[in-house]
DNA sequence: AAGCTGCTTAGAGAATCATCTAGACAACAT
DNA sequence: ATGTTGTCTAGATGATTCTCTAAGCAGCTT
């Protein structure tokens, strides 16, 4: 685990230039969100009361093989959006919220320079 | 141009579960976020005052060919994150606000259920 | 301990992607 | 009209990705 190897003190917005190295890191989080499965995924584990998915039941939910699934969590789990943990036989996921919020703060366009109105 | 299918009542974020088809739909923007180039021309033309950039300052700024930014650029465009017009021989560039704020808002954590302080 | 179930890892194959070169179109200059 | 410059399109190629099957480990049950 770790997975956060440049975590510098200011989170990057899109109206500031982005450097190569934050660009790159930005873009793999990105990445792992680009696929329709892993959203499906995350949004089900985010959408859970109580914060907390059993592997078993994210492959119910999908037409994909277990192997399949796993890969994809772990997609996740390496790019630092979700975490988990083995409770006997099962193991369950939960969702990384201050991830997210730097993705999101990202791309908020209130940080950004809007264009024709820009100031 | 005109690259929203499926425009519904409301934007959607992660604490609901999403259906495959809007999965889909904000997949496809991940992941033209995805690539460390795209999310640099973003911000360079983001960060720019005035909003808008010509394809020429872009492509300096890249040790890559014109074409491979032309492809990048498309990219984003049709993600309808950016959008251009020609001016006479020079072809500017802004952002879409309200696609990033799209995007952001689903991302944001505000809106989704923290794992172990869930409601 | 032997077997069963849940999940992960390993390896392979088809599809997609990022980049390039070559060529085309658009607008301006002479 | 012809040439020059800026941008895009077409086609090719090596790299990456997503999915599968097969096999492995972890923990429970008997």
């Amino acid at each position: 685990m770790s997975s956060q190897q440049n975590a510098e003190c200011c989170e990057p917005t899109l109206s500031e230039a982005l450097s190569p190295d934050r660009a790159a890191e930005l873009a793999r989080s990105f990445k792992v969100l680009g696929d329709p499965v892993r959203l499906r995924v995350l949004s089900l584990i985010a959408a859970r009361r109580g914060g907390e998915v059993c592997v078993c039941d994210i492959t119910d939910a999908f037409d994909l093989t277990g192997p399949t699934i796993s890969y994809h969590l772990r997609q996740l789990r390496e790019a630092g959006l979700v975490d988990c943990e083995r409770r006997g036989t099962w193991v369950y996921y939960w969702i990384i919220p201050a991830k997210l919020g730097l993705l999101s703060q990202f791309l908020d366009p209130a940080d950004t320079v809007t264009p024709t109105a820009g100031a």
